[in-house]
DNA sequence: CCCTCATATACTCAGGATGAACAACACACC
DNA sequence: GGTGTGTTGTTCATCCTGAGTATATGAGGG
């Protein structure tokens, strides 16, 4: 499979004799810390765009594709157990000029986790907290927050994004968090435990917070459902996104 | 930016030795004819799967991006301006062994555009009428005809299938055949014409069938929203897909 | 000129979902 | 027992949807 046959079966093109194409993956891995959406990113230490900010990611190996590239990226950069994550893939960025050195092409990722703590390496950061980012991973990252929020609306990955057992308020916070807006709190409590299988209660509470007061909480975890119809809307404040789905 | 700089740059990884990965496309083409959803599919002369159909496609050249290469097999393969019709990026396949000639990565595009009739090559073919495809590309058309239907859902793509004149019946035809279920007439009409910027009425009509009976039928071109709030959503008959959203 | 046919367009109505506010509940602490 | 705090449940007006029915506008025939 690694071997190359000769190029007239390609017919007219001759991928043989093009500069060599390298492929990559970048992983935008978003989760929800101290109330809002964040990023892990690595600082480069080297090469073009040393200093800069950039996502995790790797190349491709010769027996692996993309999925499996990413989760390579997941375990060895970020520490994360990819089969506890949600992982998609993103987008594929293919600019020419996208690294100075070569012709790189990454198939980027988008995984959202609920919040492990500090990685080994790389940092949290804010989504949107600026800084310079290498490449082109600030447009990566721009279209995988798009997709988180999007998603959000029409399927149940918010269940990723929190603890397996947890609290309709914090599923609520996620939606704020990752929405950057405020979400109706008693309207979504019935939306969401009205929809068939995305949450199941499990019976249990936890108490409302640090010193005791207040009514314990519901706990809840993860139900089977994965779409949403109807979808949780977004209040319609900018309209006009490009949401895409994939 | 073709010169390759020493390994070194790249860290851990040297891609300067691995195995040539070749960058392609193939593009989905998607059309209203006869009643229903059809894709354009090429016969293939040569090389593995001989004889089976496939997706236009071609490999990324050094100094283009995955877009022009996808526009250049659209103006190539299909003879269509790509300035007429609706593209956007859909999935990449990345599996080792998806080419058994060489590692060779596909960046899917989907394409949605108005019946051109028939193309200098290929045919016009239902989707799901059968046959052996070449490749992946089963699973590559499998996965434009999900995100055609489900973008159908959330946006005003529905208007780059039908002529830039058009009738509501004809993107009520359009509705059902991608779709390839019923969708109520009269309340479609409503919906339509109540989200602002779907459709704009020109004030003209045409007949409403050939022998000129009937009531005349205003003809309506497509507006400026992009997007639907909310979506129209089809029955929720089969429940449960993972629809993709890019 | 009225009637029928064919298709487009408009209206009605019940049920469900949404946005917003309010009421009731369950704990800790004093 | 009262207060504070946060959770949970309820109400209500409004909008949207699914379904059915009625009206409008053309051609053609008696």
């Amino acid at each position: 499979m690694t071997a190359i046959h000769p190029a007239a079966t390609f017919g007219e093109y001759d991928p043989t004799t093009y500069p060599p194409f390298a492929v990559a993956t970048d992983v935008v891995m978003l989760t929800v810390r101290e109330g809002g959406l964040q990023v892990l990113a690595v600082r480069r230490d080297q090469g073009p765009f040393d200093g800069a900010l950039a996502l995790p990611g790797t190349f491709l190996q010769p027996d692996e594709d993309a999925l499996a590239a990413a989760q390579r990226a997941l375990r060895d950069k970020a520490g994360v157990d990819p089969s506890t994550v949600h992982l998609e893939q993103l987008a594929t960025f293919s600019a020419p000029d996208r690294d100075p050195r070569m012709r790189v092409v990454s198939i980027a990722h988008l995984v959202l986790l609920a919040d492990p703590g500090d990685p080994p390496t790389g940092r949290w950061r804010p989504v949107g907290a600026g800084g310079t980012w290498a490449f082109d991973h600030a447009a990566i990252l721009a279209d995988g927050v798009e997709r988180a929020r999007a998603k959000l609306e029409y399927t149940t990955l918010a269940t990723s994004l929190v603890a397996p057992r947890f609290t309709l308020r914090d599923l609520h916070r996620v939606y704020e968090a990752v929405w950057a807006q405020p979400v109706h709190y008693t309207n979504f409590r019935r939306k969401v435990t009205s929809i068939e299988g995305f949450v199941t209660d499990t019976g249990t509470t936890r108490p409302a917070n640090a010193n005791g007061s207040g009514r314990p909480t519901a706990v809840y975890t993860a139900g089977p459902a994965t779409d949403l119809h109807p979808p949780l809307t977004r209040a319609t404040t900018a309209d006009g996104e490009d949401a895409q789905r994939p």
